[in-house]
DNA sequence: AAAATATAGTTTGATACTAAACTATTTAGT
DNA sequence: ACTAAATAGTTTAGTATCAAACTATATTTT
C-alpha cells in the first residue's frame, strides 16, 4: 500500500485559501473586465493605470515585472495597446536591446474612461465586506503576496 | 474640464484588495503548476481533487457551476483530462441533452500522485502566514466570494 | 580583444478563460 | 398537444498566461 504524505491543517487552510483566492479573482476580474470601455481587458488597464500613477517611460521587463508576467506577456499586452492607440513604443537611446514606453492623450482618454466605468463597479463591491474587515484583510493578503513574490 | 467621480476610501480598498488577490493568484497557481506531474494542470487537479473529495458522476454543468467557469471552459478541460484518460465521459441515461463524468483508476492515480507533489508546495507557503493570519482571512474571503457569485 | 555570460524583446505552442452563437433535448405555459 | 422558453453541451474568436527557444545587444571574464 502506498501511503499519502500527511497533510497538516495548516496545509488545508493554505489550500482553501488559495482555492477562494482563484474563485474571487476569476469572478472578480471577469466581472471587472464587462465594466471597462474600448474594449480594455483587465490586463491593458492595469497598465494605463499602472503609468498614471507612477509615469510613464517604463521598458516592457520593468513592467514585466512589476505586474509579475513573463515578458512574452508584456510583449503581447503591449502591442495590442499599441495596435488600439494607447500607448507608443520607442527604442531606448542608450540601451539597444531595450524600448521605452509611453502612454498617448488617448491613452490617458481611455484610462479615465475606465475609472468612471469602474467606479460604480467598486462601489458596489464595497457592500460584500464590512469596513472592519476590509481593514483586517488588506495586510495579510500583502503579507501572503510579499511572501510569495520573494519565495519564488 | 472633465471630473472623474469621486472615489472613496472604501472603494480604494476594494480596488488594492482585487489587486493583491489577482497577484497572489498569479503568482500561486503558476507555482503549484510547476509541481504537479503528469502535465497536469491546476485546472485539471481541481476537476479530479473535486471527484475524490465529493463523489464522481457529475455532470458537466455542475462541475462548471462548481467551479465557476463557463461551460465551454469546462468542455475543454474535461476533454483534455479524458485525452489522458484521467476520465470517462458517458451519455446521460435520464437526459439526452447530459452527461456523466467518472473518474478512472489512472485518474485516481494521477490525483494522488499530484497531493503528493504539491504537499511539500503547500507546507513551504504556510510559513507565510500565522495561524490566526490564516483563520482570520479565510472566512473573509468565503464571505466575499459568495457575495461575488450572487452578485454577478 | 575574444569568448562567455547576461539581459531585452519576440515568437511559438499549449492551456485557461470569456462571450456569443449554435444544436439538441427537456420542461413549462397556454 | 403545441409552442415557447429553458437547459446541456459544443464551437469559435479573442485575450492572457506560461515555458522554452530564439535573436540581438551589453557586460563580464579571461
Amino acid at each position: 500500500m502506498s501511503k499519502l504524505p500527511s497533510t497538516t491543517s495548516a496545509q488545508i487552510d493554505i489550500f482553501r485559501l488559495m482555492n477562494e483566492i482563484g474563485i474571487i479573482n476569476q469572478l472578480s476580474s471577469s466581472a471587472f473586465e464587462r465594466t471597462l470601455p474600448h474594449g480594455l481587458t483587465s490586463a491593458q488597464f492595469s497598465v494605463l493605470n499602472h503609468f498614471t500613477r507612477l509615469g510613464d517611460g517604463s521598458t516592457p521587463a520593468q513592467l514585466a515585472s512589476a505586474f509579475q508576467v513573463t515578458r512574452g506577456t508584456m510583449t503581447s499586452t503591449l502591442k495590442r495597446l499599441s495596435e488600439k492607440g494607447f500607448v507608443e513604443i520607442k527604442p531606448d537611446e542608450r540601451d539597444g536591446r531595450s524600448k521605452r514606453v509611453y502612454m498617448t492623450e488617448s491613452g490617458r482618454a481611455a484610462r479615465s474612461d475606465g475609472i468612471t466605468a469602474a467606479t460604480p463597479h467598486f462601489a458596489r463591491i464595497v457592500e460584500a465586506l464590512s469596513a472592519q474587515e476590509r481593514k483586517t484583510v488588506i495586510p495579510i493578503l500583502e503579507k501572503l503576496r510579499i511572501w510569495l513574490d520573494n519565495n519564488r
